[in-house]
Parts: structure tokens; C-alpha cells; sequence
DNA sequence: CCCCCCCC
């Protein structure tokens, strides 16, 4: 097999002379170190008669390595390159689009004789462990952590040809030359892209297209309070989160809009918690006092936000808590709806059904001002930039905080997707992946599972249903004054005026509610354990609301006692919440029953009547 | 410097 490689592209690609798809070969290939976050990689290319190794593969582009397509050897169609000149001198060839036009196997062996383009001023005295041409060991250290000076000069391998910038007539000058790379100094600070943006750097300006733009939030706790918003911006090598606090937030958040290209720089660069954010980034951006964003003029050319559509048929082969681009019309839309989370947080909720060409429909759950904005009366065509997969039902889907959702988008795929719609796809027979109610992944299991730690012992929350029996119920404190105010279940303290102070609602109330807070200990035919009950389970448990419980405790003792007794040895289906949670180093499964179901005191087995009656002793 | 991905 003959394979023809774009000889003098290395050159090229590292000057910035502009080569277009030129065809180059790997030589090798080496995870870059990013401490957290999506792996980089770093590659060792080769035109056949140079090599260099500062090319950096673009994370889009990271499923190349992973399929393990791109291996040494493999010869690469590079279609979309930007070059960017770091600190020190050194340039570094982004790669932003590639495609393997021979496979490694197929090209074989190292075409030609490449011997490394050097144009770095490091000498051999700095550099000890540079590569040599003869083993191409690639470094795998931050490509911006190595201190260097920036001048330029020729290679030592090469003829004399010297690095230089792009001259009116498009050809490489033939003089040499030792002049500076860098911009000259009266010239604006350089546009670099996004994905080449790093804490080590700070000269730098980028020209991005804001895609998300959050509301002005507030917060408090131990270590502070302030205000905040954020951003995602997006440019042809990446995307990143940029967040402004307090007088950066007042600053910018009138000046910038969504969808529009801004040029941003001086800000602070520092490693993205990947807890909080699906973008595709290694690192987030805090603005700060010398920050600027101005709006581009000729910002035509940012590309609007990528995505990778999954189909939604697909997503059945998908791992549950996968990131995925989704697109898809949308065939129907719940009322929004008001749910609270298990923190006691009221939140709004849209249930949507999407369907694509393939004919299979997946559950979208919008969440606050997002699901109370959106319009499906229209059946409208969704694209959603980074939902998170969910087994709820089989599969469903929802949105995250850096999720982007867009309507009617100007994209092909939506395009094609209405006019599919229109035609046949709304008198289609559709399948949903999702099941109504959702209730087909009930975990059944037993108390012995969630002794032995089979269960709760992740970060996440995990549910399971079991079949067990109250043993014993805590009257002592199962009642205690809560805040009167709708959403607040916060106990309340009485003051010396009489009056109730709720803390979280800074107020002071002229009475309170009573809530149950109950610690029942159930067993099944093998353990017992100690769960929670709050307010709802806790009322379906005992038979009584909390209102006629407290009441019942302060007038009728008796008749108190006897609510709790008749409880106890019933059995019932627990629906269980369980998670590790850890307090001041010590850690504990908490178990909390969030549905109860009476199955009636007809169920007991002989040896559950026995293993509880021993347990009660 | 925050948010902790929410509900069935």
C-alpha cells in the first residue's frame, strides 16, 4: 500500500502558513497530564520528513483514541487545525477535526525518514530528556508547565530554512531569521481558542459565542454570601464555564447576552469541578476586576453550540447517568408541575416526550424556569445539549444545570426532523423507551442486604422496596414544632415574647405545626434495622395525621400510647431511600422510607412472626 | 467564592 504524506506540512502547520487537509502519520500518542477532568492527548506527528510533537488532540476528538483507531502509524486527514503559541515560544498545532484515512495496521511501519523540526531555543543543555529522533517519547507533562524562553530559531536539523511568519506571497520567506514569533507588541493581545486555554497562561483573549447565560443568584452558608451568574461560551475548539462573583456579576450581567460572540480577557483560569459541570473542559473561568468582554463585531465565524445527537433508539444501549446530546420532536408536554425534593426544595417540573426518525419516544424532564417557559403546544423541535441519562421507567432523560436546551434550532437535523414530522412521523405508531409511571425498576430487596452493605454504600441515593414488619417505634420526640410558613419544615424556637422564630425564614410566627419525625425499627425474617419516617410516611404508619397526634399527645395520653401500638407488628411494603452520609469523618447508611404500603398483619410468615417477637425482646 | 443535578 502506497500512502502519500503532505511533505513540508509539519513546517507549514507549525508556522501558522495555512496547509489545508494536509495528510500526515502518527508516530506516537500520550495522554497529556490534566490532573481531573476529560484525558488529553498529546501526538507525535510526521510529514514524512519532519516530525513534531506539540500537536494536541481536541477532547471531541478523544473517541478516536478510545476506539483505539488512533495508534501509531495510523495516517491522518487533518481537516481542522489552529495553531497557538504558548508563553514560551513554543506552538502547539490544536487539533480540532481529524479523520484516519489508513489504519495503522494497513500503513504498517514509519513512512520515510522524518527527523524532528526543533525550533524550540531550549538547547540540549536545558532539555535533557527531550526526545531523540531515533525513540519518539513523548512528555507527558503539562504542555505549559515547562519554563522557556520565546525567541525562535532554526532548526539544527534543518537546511537552513528558518521559522517565520506568513508573507504576502502565501511562501515560506528564505531568509533566516531570529526574530520574535510572538505579535508584535502594538498589536491586540492574540485570539487563542478555547481549548488551548490553560491557569499558566494569562496574556490571552478568546472570541466566543455565549450559549447559556444563567440568572443572578444569591448565596449564603459558612464561609460566606454573595451573588453570582454564569455562562457557557463556545468556540471552534471548545466550550468552557465562565462564573462572575459579586461586583463582577453586577458588572457583566447586564452587558452580555445569549447567543452572541464576545471577545473576553483577563480572567482567572483554574481547574473545572466536574461534579458541577458536563462541559466539555477541562478548566472554568472566574472573571475578575481587570476583566474585559466586548462584544466582536465580525463574530459570523463562532460557531453556534455542537452537538452530537444520539438517537433516541440508542439510548436503550446507553449507560445509565451518559451525558447525551438528544434531539428530537416534541410530540407532547405535561403541565408543569410543582415537586418537592427530598431537601424540602419546592421545584417546577415538565415531563416532555420526544420522538425521532427512528420512531421511539424518551420522557424529558425540564426542571425550573425552564420547564415553566417551555411551549410544546406547537410540537415544537427540540435539540438538548448535554442531558443526563436516567433508568427511571427503563430510560428517561433529564436536564442538568449545564444542560442547553434549543427550540426550533437552525440546524440541519431539526430541519430534517420537522419535515419528517409533518409528512408521516405524527401519525406514526411510536414506542416509548419510557414506561408510564416509571415503575419498572423497583429493587426488591432484604434487610439483611442493607446490614451487609450490598446497598447505600455509594454517594448516590439508592432505592429499594422490602417487605418488613414495625418492631418498635420511638414515641420520644416523634413530634416536633415546625415552621407554620408552606415550604418550610424548619423547627421552630419559642421566645421569650411567645412567638415561634423560624431560622431559615428569618421570622417570627404566632404559632407553629406539628411534624413527625418517627425512628421505627423494621424487620424482615433475617435483620432488623432502624429507618426514618417523616411527615407522610410517618402519618400513613400511624394511622393519624400529625395535627390529631398532637393533640392526642397533650390531652389524651392513653390514646396516644395506643396509636403507636397499634402500629407496631404491622407489616408493610417499605419503598427505602438509602445513602452514606458523613458526619465529622464518621459515616452512616441513613434509611429513609419514602412510600409505605400496608400489606396487613395476614402476611406474617412463621419464622417473621418468630424472628420479630425475638428482636421486640 | 457557587451549584450538589432535584420527583416519581
Amino acid at each position: 500500500m502506497s500512502v502519500e504524506l503532505t511533505a513540508g506540512a509539519i513546517e507549514a502547520l507549525y508556522n501558522d502558513l495555512g496547509v489545508k487537509n494536509p495528510v500526515l502519520q502518527l508516530l506516537n500518542i500520550c495522554p497529556v497530564d490534566t490532573k481531573a477532568g476529560l484525558p488529553r492527548f498529546r501526538l507525535m506527528m510526521s510529514d514524512g520528513r519532519h516530525s513534531l510533537s506539540t500537536f494536541l488532540l481536541s477532547t471531541q476528538l478523544n473517541t478516536l483514541v478510545e476506539e483505539n483507531r488512533l495508534v501509531p502509524f495510523c495516517v491522518c486527514k487533518l481537516k481542522k487545525t489552529i495553531m497557538n503559541e504558548l508563553a514560551d515560544g513554543r506552538h502547539v498545532v490544536i487539533v480540532i477535526d481529524m479523520e484516519i484515512v489508513t489504519s495503522a495496521e494497513d500503513a504498517g511501519e514509519k513512512i520515510g525518514a522524518p527527523r524532528p523540526l526543533k525550533p524550540g531555543a531550549k538547547t540540549q543543555l536545558e532539555s535533557p530528556q527531550r526526545p531523540s529522533p531515533s525513540s519518539p517519547a513523548l512528555s507527558s507533562s503539562p504542555l505549559d508547565a515547562q519554563p522557556g524562553p520565546s525567541r525562535v530559531q532554526s532548526s539544527r536539523h534543518g537546511t537552513g530554512g528558518a521559522f517565520v511568519k506568513k508573507n504576502p506571497s502565501n511562501s515560506p520567506a528564505k531568509a533566516p531569521t531570529h526574530s520574535p514569533a510572538k505579535t508584535p507588541q502594538a498589536s491586540p493581545v492574540k485570539v487563542v481558542p478555547i481549548a488551548s486555554l490553560n491557569p499558566y497562561q494569562n496574556k490571552w483573549t478568546i472570541r466566543a459565542r455565549v450559549t447559556n447565560k444563567t440568572q443572578i443568584r444569591t448565596w449564603s452558608n459558612s464561609r460566606g454570601d454573595g451573588k453570582l451568574f454564569s455562562l457557557d461560551v463556545v468556540d471552534e475548539s471548545g466550550e468552557i464555564k465562565i462564573t462572575a462573583f459579586n461586583n463582577e456579576a453586577e458588572r457583566f450581567f447586564p452587558l452580555v447576552e445569549k447567543d452572541k460572540v464576545y471577545c473576553i480577557s483577563k480572567a482567572t483560569i483554574k481547574m473545572a469541578n466536574k461534579k458541577f459541570s458536563t462541559l466539555n473542559n477541562d478548566y472554568e473561568m472566574s472573571l475578575h476586576a481587570h476583566t474585559t468582554i466586548v462584544p466582536c463585531e465580525d463574530g459570523e465565524g463562532v460557531p453556534t453550540l455542537r452537538c452530537d445527537f444520539v438517537p433516541i433508539a440508542e439510548l436503550e444501549n446507553r449507560e445509565k447517568d451518559d451525558v447525551i446530546d438528544v434531539i428530537g420532536v416534541c410530540k407532547s408536554a405535561s403541565e408543569v408541575s410543582c415537586v418537592t425534593t427530598r431537601m424540602g426544595k419546592e421545584v417546577s417540573k415538565r415531563a416532555l416526550d420526544l420522538m425521532d426518525t427512528s420512531g421511539k419516544v424518551v420522557t424529558v424532564t425540564l426542571w425550573g424556569e425552564e420547564a415553566e417557559r417551555f411551549d410544546g403546544s406547537r410540537q415544537p423541535v427540540l435539540a438538548i445539549r448535554g442531558a443526563r441519562l436516567s433508568d427511571f421507567g427503563g430510560r428517561s432523560l433529564s436536564t442538568v444545570f449545564s444542560s442547553t436546551l434549543l427550540v426550533n434550532p437552525d440546524i440541519p437535523e431539526a430541519i430534517r426532523l420537522r419535515a419528517w414530522f409533518d409528512h408521516e412521523g405524527y401519525r406514526l405508531d411510536s414506542q416509548s423507551l419510557t414506561t408510564a409511571g416509571g415503575g419498572a425498576t423497583v429493587s426488591w430487596r432484604t434487610l439483611s442486604d442493607l446490614k451487609n452493605g450490598h446497598i447505600g454504600q455509594g454517594e448516590k441515593a439508592e432505592y429499594f422496596s422490602c417487605v418488613a414488619t414495625v418492631v418498635y417505634i420511638r414515641k420520644e420526640n416523634c413530634l416536633y414544632q415546625a415552621c407554620p410558613s408552606a415550604d418550610c419544615f424548619k423547627k421552630v424556637t419559642q421566645q421569650q415574647n411567645g412567638l415561634y422564630r423560624c431560622d431559615k425564614c428569618s421570622r417570627d410566627f404566632p404559632d407553629f405545626k406539628p411534624r413527625l419525625l418517627l425512628s421505627v425499627n423494621i424487620a424482615d425474617y433475617g435483620e432488623n434495622h432502624w429507618v426514618t419516617c417523616f411527615q407522610d410516611t410517618a402519618e400513613v404508619l400511624l394511622g393519624h395525621s400529625a395535627q390529631t397526634l398532637g393533640q392526642l399527645r397533650d390531652t389524651d395520653e392513653n390514646a396516644f400510647d395506643e396509636v403507636f401500638q397499634r402500629a407496631s407488628f404491622t407489616t408493610h411494603i417499605f419503598r427505602t431511600r438509602v445513602k452514606l452520609e458523613t458526619y465529622n469523618d464518621e459515616s452512616r447508611v441513613k434509611a429513609t422510607v419514602v412510600e409505605i404500603q400496608p400489606l396487613g398483619h395476614r402476611d406474617y410468615s412463621r419464622r417473621l412472626i418468630s424472628n420479630i417477637r425475638k428482636m421486640a425482646a
